[in-house]
Formats: structure tokens, C-alpha cells, sequence
DNA sequence: TAGTGGTCTAGACCACCTT
DNA sequence: AGGTGGTCTAGACCACTAG
């Protein structure tokens, strides 16, 4: 849960990296120092450094102390699982989610290869389009197991499915592949779509896992290209 | 460097679950057995493993175990920062480098405000293109900061420029921040670029910075939209 | 209940930067 | 030389899963 120290002082220092309280490029108390303050050990000040760290928050020197790094001239999106919704909440257009089918089915031999799904398992097919000021610019098709999602209705469907999946169901998303491609659009895109004399969409596939390991979810998430951008903080591993 | 106990023992796990052998879906030894297996502490042994888990090679469940998970059926570049070189290492296909264009210049006001340049900072501009099997599908646009790479030449650049910065030049790559977007192919893709009847290419942007926090260097990355193919492992923050 | 992973601690030693 | 972060240890307690 959420209540682990080390995660109570990433969250503190994280927040006033944000709000700018600690100016970028300056130095971040020592360890010890911030061990004083928060009443923690040192290892447990350099888990939640190591976490900030990781998210693109402050770059550690040896010898010299942890830089604050600056966090604001990039529009910065912790580069991980959100949804659709957690995103949407973030900007100030509106958003509207549109389902276009809602189906239970029996796999076919393609998206048995994908999941591998064993013969007797139905999955939930849903198609949603996504709008921005009026434009449909996302089409999402997703695959859930019925093992996992018994039940499934539009309504949850064009409000939150992750906030049903999480809260409702209890289920805890633990990680995801995805892979990103250009696509000629197609039929569907071109149906569901607002497009512009664009031709392409970026098609996000995942394969989403549960905490169990479980696999989950097969997504695909086509976007009109104009209106795609991905943005990424990577580390490089000195092994 | 890399002689760090939880180094050493991360990398002896992940050859053994890239060799299969230790099957996927099975658990890892517990972090018990694993400190008598390498003679090392608890506390050493977790970090190997959440470095493991980070990179999508194990999931770790309380009270049960780590799963090893499935790297073999994704392919699955561990996604971070690797160079043209090392990619094209591991692939069967015959890559090739060309050198269009190598100058030092004065940035002008864009590139000024991007990389937050000094007003008499020289830059190196690096126009490349990478070809594989004859066809040209990259276009990488490279601005490096003349104050930390004095000397270039188009020899370097046409072998591993990053072999020189990190070998010859003793610069140490520290992170990145990477931007996503696709757009219409302009009149460099068309030159240098073997277009195909596509007519959008993927761009990579990317602010690379060195270990000492320094912005080091931007790159645009222009892929043709048919060649470009982005993984990712991504995990969910429950916090 | 026993065994697993999750967290936290206090202390030690090393490598690196600064002065 | 003194202070910083990097690593490692041994031990403790908690939360969760299993039989």
C-alpha cells in the first residue's frame, strides 16, 4: 500500500520538486541530513532517492550529492501505466468516450496466439472511440478474459473500466508490454475516426498482466497520428 | 562499474531466464536460498531481484515467490538507451552508416532555446543516415556540445559516435528525456531517406544528458514509418 | 502455523569529490 | 582529510500465502 515510508518522503520530496519549493539544479539535502529529518534510516532515504531518481526527478553524483533535476521545461508524463481517464484529468479539454460494441465472444485463432488462450476461454471484445472537443482521435479495441471480468456493461465501459477492474473487481494491474507501430488506417479507423487528410494512425498494442502474473487484457489503441505524442525518461544502465 | 555483488548476481539470474533455464512461470529459488546460493545478504539479493522485476524478467509476489516471466515470446529490448551500434549488433542485417553532413556552427535561436545554450557555445550538427540492406530508413540529426566534444570527424560518426563519447572522450551518458511524434515527411527525409509510398516519418527526439547532469546533446531521429517499431515493459506504481 | 516477500534499522567499509 | 554517495551485512518485525 501506499503507507511504506519510503514512500511517504518520495512523495514529499517529489511534490516539492514540482511546486519548485527545491529550485532545479540545486543540491538535495544529504542522505543523513534527510535521514534527520524524516526520522529514517539512511537506506530507507536512499530508496525513495533511488525511486525519484528512476522517474527523472534527480540525478545522483558520487562524492557530491543528488542534483534536482528540472522537471518542468519538459511537459513530463511519468512514463508508465495510466489510463485514458488518469490522462484526461490532467489536461483542461473535454474528453468523451464513446462504446461502439460491447461483446462477449469466442476468440478467434489470431488473438488466441496473442493471449494465449486456452479453448474454452470467452473474452469481453470492446470498442471505444475517444473525443476531444468533438474530434474522435483514439479508437481503442480491447480484449478482457471473462475468466477475470465476469461481468461487463457500457455504462462501466464509457466511464472508467480501469476504476471497475481496480475497485470494484479487486483486481491489481501489476504490468504491461507494449509495442508502438505506424499503420495504414483502415476500415474501422476510418468509420470511428474523425480523420484529417492523415492516413496513418500509431497503433499501441499491450498485453497487460495482473499482480498475479495473469495475463489480463490484450489493448489495441489506434490513434490519428497528428495527435500522437509519446514522451519517455530512460536511464542508461552502466553494467 | 560493474563489479557490484547485486550486478554480478542480477546478471547471472537474467542469462539463466534468457537461456530458459529457468523455465518461465516457475518460481526463483527464495531470497533465502539465493543469499546461501551467492553468499550474500537478504538485503543484496532484493536489490538484484527488484532490478530483475523492473526489467520484466520476474514478478514478485508477497508470500508465494518470483515468477520468472516470459522474455522470450515478446521481443523485448530492454527499453532504455541503446545506440544505432548496439542494436544493429544484434540483428542478421547489414546496417550501414552514412555521413551527409559534419559542421560546427553557431546553434540559431530554436536550438538555443531546446538545449538552453549559452550565447557562445558552438555546436557539432551531424547529419547521418542508416541503411539497411540498401535501403535507407533512419535519418538522425545529431547537436552535440562543442565545450565537451572538442574534436569530430566524419570517421568517427560513421562508426560508433558513442563509442568515441564514452571510450575515447571519458563522457558518461547519465539519462535522456525522449519525445514521440509522427509527421510528414519533409524535404531532408526525401533526400536522404529511401521513401516508400509513405509519406510521414517517425520522429525521435531526444535531450540526452551526461551522469554530472549536463545536457549533452540533442538528437532528432527521423525513421520511416514502415521500419519504425517501438517496445516497451512498463509497470504499474501503486502507491 | 510455517514460510514467503516487504520494510526498516544501525553499523561498517569503500569510492569519489572537494578543500 | 572530511564529507558525500555506493555497497553490503545481520537482524528484526510485519503482511501475505499456503497447507
Amino acid at each position: 500500500m501506499g503507507k511504506s515510508k519510503f514512500i511517504l518522503i518520495y512523495n514529499a520530496l517529489s511534490e516539492k520538486i514540482h511546486k519548485q519549493e527545491i529550485a532545479a539544479g540545486s543540491l538535495l539535502p544529504t542522505e543523513n541530513e534527510l535521514g534527520e529529518q524524516f526520522k529514517a534510516s539512511r537506506e530507507t532515504i536512499r530508496k525513495a532517492l533511488a525511486m525519484l531518481s528512476r522517474n527523472g526527478y534527480i540525478q545522483k553524483i558520487q562524492g557530491k550529492g543528488s542534483i534536482v533535476l528540472d522537471v518542468s521545461r519538459q511537459n513530463f508524463p511519468i512514463s508508465g501505466l495510466t489510463s485514458f481517464r488518469e490522462l484526461a484529468n490532467h489536461s483542461k479539454d473535454t474528453w468523451r468516450t464513446n462504446v461502439h460494441q460491447l461483446v462477449l465472444m469466442k476468440p478467434d485463432d489470431h488473438l488466441k496466439m496473442v493471449m494465449n488462450l486456452h479453448d474454452d476461454q470467452m473474452v469481453w471484445k470492446v470498442i471505444r472511440s475517444r473525443s476531444v472537443n468533438g474530434e474522435a482521435v483514439i479508437l481503442d479495441k480491447d480484449y478482457l478474459i471473462q475468466g477475470l471480468v465476469p461481468i461487463l456493461t457500457a455504462d462501466i465501459c464509457e466511464h472508467s473500466l480501469y476504476d471497475y477492474i481496480e475497485n470494484d473487481l479487486g483486481l491489481k494491474i501489476g504490468f504491461a508490454k507494449k509495442e508502438i507501430t505506424v499503420e495504414h488506417a483502415g476500415v474501422e479507423d476510418k468509420r470511428y475516426l474523425t480523420m484529417s487528410r492523415d492516413t496513418h494512425v500509431v497503433v499501441v498494442r499491450s498485453l497487460v498482466y495482473l499482480e498475479s502474473a495473469e495475463l489480463f487484457q490484450f489493448t489495441e489503441s489506434r490513434h490519428r497520428a497528428d495527435k500522437f505524442r509519446f514522451v519517455d525518461f530512460a536511464r542508461r544502465e552502466h553494467q
